[in-house]
DNA sequence: TATGTAAGTTAGCATAGGCTAACTGCTTGA
DNA sequence: TCAAGCAGTTAGCCTATGCTAACTTACATA
């Protein structure tokens, strides 16, 4: 099943989290996203009820192969952007927050497109 | 109040189709964005309680000062993004799609990078 | 005049995705 | 040992925004 929107941001953060290094339980990610536990909660069991993620004994939080690729691939598009919108003069903290919502939505045309420009400089 | 991403498809719409010339009737932007006649109804009713848009006796749709502004700038950056992805070297309908959900998200310091580049050219 | 069609509205359903309140179950420290 | 606090879950509320069904209203024409 495709994740909407939301469930690929809980799953980037997961990503995102897991890359600084020690375990990443629920309770991180609410608060790196600023969302309440419920919230997270229900996301979570969505993303393991899709394979991507699942939960160890102490209630850590772990990728699957599937979610791995996914939230690389996601992350990929976050970081190509960002470094597109920074190149084009946009601040970095403003870069980073419009790619978090364009990578959403552009399609893989728009995002080849992009990453070309990046390579041609 | 500050309108939502959908209020601002159903305004854009309203605009866009007010253009063409002739009146602009809810039917008419139910069947442009392919929704049925109730959502179009109820979105309608917020653009109005909104001051963006009058309905006329005929019940047809009028923008008013506000709304007409308001859908100029969203316009005008549909405008520019497009022709942004067009000399990045998207496909014009895909540019045209990926500009229709950018639109709501860049903000108005990348959409000024946007502009800038696009005069450099 | 009576009927059929078109347009708009109202009522109410579903899903997504925030939230708080309250429960469970561990772990820890006085 | 037991009380507190922390993490996760469950129940249920709210808003936004799509939908269908069914109603109203107006017009046009047989």
């Amino acid at each position: 099943m495709r994740l909407l929107e939301s469930g690929e941001m809980y799953l980037e953060t997961i990503y995102v989290l897991s890359q600084k290094g020690g375990s990443v339980r629920s309770v991180d990610v609410g608060e790196y996203m600023g969302y309440s536990k419920p919230s997270v909660s229900r996301a979570v069991s969505i993303l393991k009820k899709n394979g991507y993620v699942v939960m160890n004994e102490d209630s850590s939080l772990a990728l699957t192969k599937e979610g791995r690729a996914l939230a690389e691939k996601i992350y990929e598009r976050h970081d190509l952007i960002t470094q597109f919108l920074i190149k084009l003069g946009v601040d970095e903290k403003i870069a980073a927050e419009d790619a978090c919502k364009m990578e959403h939505d552009i399609s893989d045309t728009t995002l080849e497109a992009i990453r070309k420009s990046l390579e041609n400089k």
